[in-house]
DNA sequence: TCAATTTTCATTGTCAGACATTTAAAAGTC
DNA sequence: GACTTTTAAATGTCTGACAATGAAAATTGA
């Protein structure tokens, strides 16, 4: 782990990237303590704070945990799903509402990938993961439901079918693409008619996962797509009525 | 944006994520300046230290980029593609290779993602992705190549092909999934009978896409995972074998 | 008048030193 | 042996200082 003293300014990124680097390649591994503050800072020539600057951009990468006493320090922290969802999710959020992404991109991104799953989901899902999905558009047809718990029941309702896949890595990148969309969904006001559809749909759905249907599940979602985008379609040209 | 002054400690992951939220509900828009080091500091109450170590935390997720000078400070960052593509890679990496994740669920991720591209590629590429795929195909037939530059090929071809669907959320999702298989593919050393038998299906692939026909890619990627994952299986049973 | 140059100064980047806080191990006590 | 106290190492925070940067403002020169 080097850095190049002859360039003075941004050293925290590159102490940061010499870690970073140090873990990606397995020189430092899981659980592994690293040297404390005051002697990467000697290691690296540099001040302490200079040291703490790269430690946090670790810490927010959740690549090291610290711990305060004696015995304490920066350990290489494993990176767990739900570290990787966390991020996935922070990132995927931003990246559709700073990029101008089209709602109908961003749908069809995210319905090509839930179809991946489905036939894997209706193959192997557990009978929990059907409960879930049931319970959720049980919810779903809740009257007095704010927009909001709608959409977050939908997540849900979508979470499970992935998550009946059984694969964690598909899971993970799936988080991304299902949860980024919330947003963009909450800005649709779902009317008592097409709640009614929606629920129509993911009970289609449901069905065809029920009876290990795979090739069912991915005309529901065809059709759910469908129905989405017109809606968002719909009623984005409403607005841009109401506005003129 | 306001921080709890009870819990004395982590004060700068408070403020990075008082800032991060401001960013991610629109208060804090894309190229605003925020306050100097200082103002923030006095805003929040802390030292001048503290507040960097924050804003280390923002810069390390991209959120935020800093630039010196008068008139310089601390701006809200565009998320980029290119940014989200770096950062979902380096987690997707680390999450594979420090979860025991089995190849052959990586392996089904991937292919199951890449899948889902299979259709839209096929309708949408354009004669560019089409030439990259077969250029590609031609390097792999090369003899001599490393494994390690067989394999980047591989990434290469694949790109392609997802790039074909001409949806950047899509590319964005899966470019996670298929680069983060590159560490775990480049342990597999391919004899000149493997590499014949990928290339082989790499052409059928890039022939289906040539007829944009998306069902025999489809199919195609089914047996390249099924070859994949055969081919990694009779490995590491051969290393089993010569270790014990 | 206008272009080129110099100066100014707000801001980030880095450093040094100090103290507070935490925490597990070590030492002491009953 | 179990409990309490002490110790010391480490992170967390603060203060104050100086260097480096770079755009705006002021100055200069034709």
């Amino acid at each position: 782990m080097k850095i190049d003293p002859a360039s003075p300014a941004d050293l925290s990124a590159q102490i940061a990237k010499a870690i970073r680097d140090a873990i990606i390649s397995g020189e430092l591994i899981v659980d592994e303590r690293l040297p404390s503050e005051a002697e990467l800072s000697e290691q690296f020539g540099v001040s302490r704070s200079t040291v703490r600057e790269a430690l946090k951009r670790l810490a927010a990468q959740s690549l090291i945990r610290t711990q305060r006493g004696a015995f304490g320090g920066a350990f290489v922290n494993r990176l767990s799903y739900a570290d990787a969802y966390g991020q996935q999710i922070t990132t995927s959020t931003l990246l559709l509402s700073m990029n101008e992404v089209r709602f109908e991109t961003a749908c069809e991104a995210r319905f090509a990938l839930e179809r991946a799953c489905a036939p894997l989901s209706a193959e192997r899902r557990s009978a929990d993961h059907l409960a879930t999905m049931r319970a959720e558009i049980f919810r779903q047809s809740q009257p007095g439901l704010t927009d909001e718990a709608f959409c977050a029941s939908d997540v849900a309702f979508h979470r499970a079918l992935v998550d009946g896949a059984g694969n964690p890595v598909l899971s993970y990148q799936l988080a991304g693409a299902v949860e980024a969309m919330q947003p963009l969904m909450n800005m649709i006001t779902f009317s008592a008619r097409s709640r009614e559809q929606i629920v129509g749909l993911h009970t289609r759905i449901a069905d065809a996962i029920h009876v290990r249907d795979g090739a069912a599940v991915c005309t529901g979602l065809c059709e759910l797509e469908r129905y989405t985008v017109g809606l968002a379609r719909s009623i984005m040209e409403e607005r841009a009525r109401r506005g003129t």
